[in-house]
DNA sequence: TAACAACAAATTGCATGCAATGTCAAACAG
DNA sequence: CTGTTTGACATTGCATGCAATTTGTTGTTA
């Protein structure tokens, strides 16, 4: 049984990405603390934890407001994610990948070979797309062996859609043309292998940072059809209203 | 009167940073507590922040132990803050900088210019200088007018010593050759003033990630004489035990 | 003598009470 | 009819009590 807080915490921080909430909001203690069965205590705590991941702001007169996102915001905080990923892939070339990473990254890029040569990709296949992708850059993140850069990165990440496969529901609903940008990403991972590999740590960053126009291009894309499937489009001002 | 919150919050981390508690202490709520005058609730909060700062880990029976850094951790996260400052960099020179942010860092420099001449330097002229040197970092920060990118700078400055002017104690307790190392630093500062104005957006990211070679070299300067002035090297592993 | 088990003390995590502060609304004055 | 003031209500922030888990110690047994 996992404490109060965590659930509470794991609980909130879904209704909020899920825009159960309204941006600029108020969040109280006792209405939440009522609809999540716990006390104020763990839900205060939760509250803190939230702020310092950037989804609630303090309100000047005490307690907790949901923060609201430009689109602005997403696309500043996906080319910070794009340029910590370039110095983490460029450590990994530099470095040198120890032989036991390089062999989980091509495990990577055969899951995503198997996947892209299907004919039509249901809904399964994306999701194992997206644990594919996810991986690939946590592995790459994790194999700067960088505490601070990887640190970095996961509390950059938490914000909304700047995580590396948060914006790809959107591309999946998209069909054919949504699959044809998951190839050329899928391309882009083989080149940034390729650069770790050959040690080329100036192409590896490049690759890494151009990586991420797929999520910029993603989030516009969204931006234009707003009968897209976006989780948490609420939370960003100017975009439906 | 600011908030039970706030006043352990600062009370805690100034502890923390002054080397009060062993790295790997447990640390006890009721102590705690008694020693600030205030109770478990907002010594709990308190905890909570000062873990999402990096400065605590969670044991895993439950409470919090002193983190240990590693030398490694430290330069790992100088040359982090390295690389989001040279983004900051590249971001101010590419959109050019405002007349306004422009007149700020000429103010800076010319402060620099003024404590740098004196013959000899006291300890408010070192004060000055990491006043001045703190407020240059920060201009450059906001000048890129991207908020991920300040949230991801300002969240990491809060580990030891990976803040702009956290190594410079360091450097003002050794004499003439930490002078010259501040007329470096000055000369850096010059240039990428230089690079921002004429919009030379890879000049200037260079220049902002060669700058922080300067608090790498305070670390290993640091780590050769543990006779110099270090507030918090308890929390370094290695260092003087 | 060493190892294991059981008990006691302490500590954490959660719930709740209370006081202080802020917010909203209604009533009154201009 | 509008602006202001006052009062009631709601909410936050803090303190503390309580139960559950962990830790340290002591006694017993092999």
């Amino acid at each position: 049984m996992a404490s109060q807080l965590i659930r509470v915490l794991v609980q909130l921080r879904d209704l909020i990405l899920k825009g159960e909430f309204a941006p600029g909001e108020r969040l109280a203690e006792i209405p939440i603390a009522q609809k999540l069965g716990a006390s104020r205590t763990p839900i205060r705590l939760a509250f803190s934890s939230l702020e310092q991941e950037g989804l609630l702001e303090p309100s000047p007169t005490g307690g907790y407001l949901i923060k609201r996102f430009t689109p602005r915001e997403i696309a500043d905080a996906i080319a910070v994610r794009g340029h910590l990923e370039g110095m983490a892939a460029r450590l990994v070339a530099e470095h040198g990948p120890t032989s036991q990473l390089l062999t989980f990254l091509k495990d990577c890029l055969k899951e995503g070979d198997r996947i892209l040569n299907k004919r039509t990709l249901n809904y399964d296949d994306s999701a194992c797309y997206i644990e594919m992708n996810d991986r690939f850059h946590q592995l790459i993140v994790n194999g700067a062996e960088n505490a601070a850069l990887a640190r970095a990165i996961e509390l950059n990440n938490r914000l909304p859609y700047a995580a590396p496969s948060a914006t790809m529901p959107m591309q999946q609903a998209s069909g054919e043309e949504g699959r044809e940008w998951l190839r050329h990403a899928h391309r882009q991972h083989l080149s940034l292998v390729q650069a770790m590999e050959h040690r080329e740590g100036t192409r590896a960053q490049g690759l890494a940072e151009e990586h991420v126009q797929i999520a910029r291009m993603n989030m516009r894309y969204a931006f234009e059809r707003p009968d897209a499937f976006m989780p948490a489009f609420k939370l960003v001002a100017d975009a439906v209203n």
